[in-house]
DNA sequence: ACAAATTGTCAACACTTGTTGACTATGAGG
DNA sequence: CCTCATAGTCAACAAGTGTTGACAATTTGT
């Protein structure tokens, strides 16, 4: 971790920070701090805190390697995004960061569009909207389940008991016809 | 409105703001401003900040008029809790309080109990773990996806075909067996 | 080696935060 | 009427916010 660039430790923390505890509730200098760098630099490198922000959303929901093609690739890359977390355990996902920053008056417009565009969409086109809907919506319910409301008897993510209960819900919002 | 005496008109306000943008992300000069009131009448009234946004909690998932017995009669609550706001159409519901309170650092573990306590406990009793928690997921994740991610293609709440999406993905969790 | 651009350091800025204390109505009980 | 507790007003506080400018250090290009 001491060889990376004072950019790429502001990033690092940045994102940790800001997608677990949502933008507005993290300050500058507690990222500087976690990154052992000078608050100004944020300014320097970024521009402010809004830019370090949505350098930390570069590639948030980039998950396919190839554009996806059929639904059941579409849906396991989905299912990726919301059971695994992007680089190690411990680091916030794209889900958590949704959860945190959605509702966020400054950042939350953003954020949401993002999603939309980058995610959503491409669901919209291949389901159809109510199932896209629907299936959002079951993928989301687990995660703030899980992660929000830490719900028991919700599995671990990642544990095959996990993806069973998942699976079944999907299944569920598939077989839906308007 | 006028009506009212300055505990109350706090109160209204202070569960407005608190419930729709999260406790760290309303300040105390915003709720007294929105109630014309000064703001060192929280600190007298209600104690501090923390006071103020408990006293919002007092029978935030209090929707039963008697206890639920059946299942079908808990599920019939649970649902109106979530597709209901309490007072108004305009008032926040307990469940937007739940997804922009439930990460916070300093109200989350509050707030998860409560729920928990309130809510989450007798569902488990009735239903066991698994399946209260897959019901818990589907019925949160349509409010994610309708409040938090305004997605397309579900339908507007209160609708009827809102009922018919939330009530199909009910069924499927309750159809689960682990 | 020199000049120039980039990167880092430090202190200050204007502003907002929650909370407190002194002071002034206001109104009820003796 | 006097007293006294409750309610409201106002100004100040220490702490924390994002951002900026002046300066030093370091790296880069020639």
């Amino acid at each position: 971790m001491s060889e990376m660039n004072t950019k790429e430790k502001l990033l690092l923390h940045a994102r940790r920070r800001f997608w677990t505890n949502g933008y507005s509730n993290v300050s500058l200098r507690q990222i500087a701090s976690a990154a052992g760098v000078d608050v100004a630099l944020v300014s320097r490198h970024f521009g402010g805190k809004l830019g370090l922000f949505e350098a930390t959303l570069e590639g948030a929901f980039n998950i396919f390697e190839t554009p996806p093609t059929s639904e059941t690739e579409l849906i396991e890359a989905f299912v990726r995004l919301f059971t695994e977390t992007p680089r190690t355990q411990t680091e916030p996902s794209a889900v958590t960061m949704l959860l945190t920053n959605s509702f966020d008056e400054e950042v939350g417009s953003l954020v949401r569009d993002l999603y939309d565009r980058q995610f959503q969409q491409s669901l919209r086109d291949l389901l159809g909207p109510e199932r896209a809907a629907l299936f959002a919506a079951v993928v989301f319910g687990f995660s703030v389940a899980e992660k929000s409301l830490q719900v028991d008897g919700i599995a671990a993510p990642s544990s095959a008991e996990y993806r069973r209960q998942l699976e079944h819900l999907i299944h569920a919002a598939f077989s839906y016809s308007g």
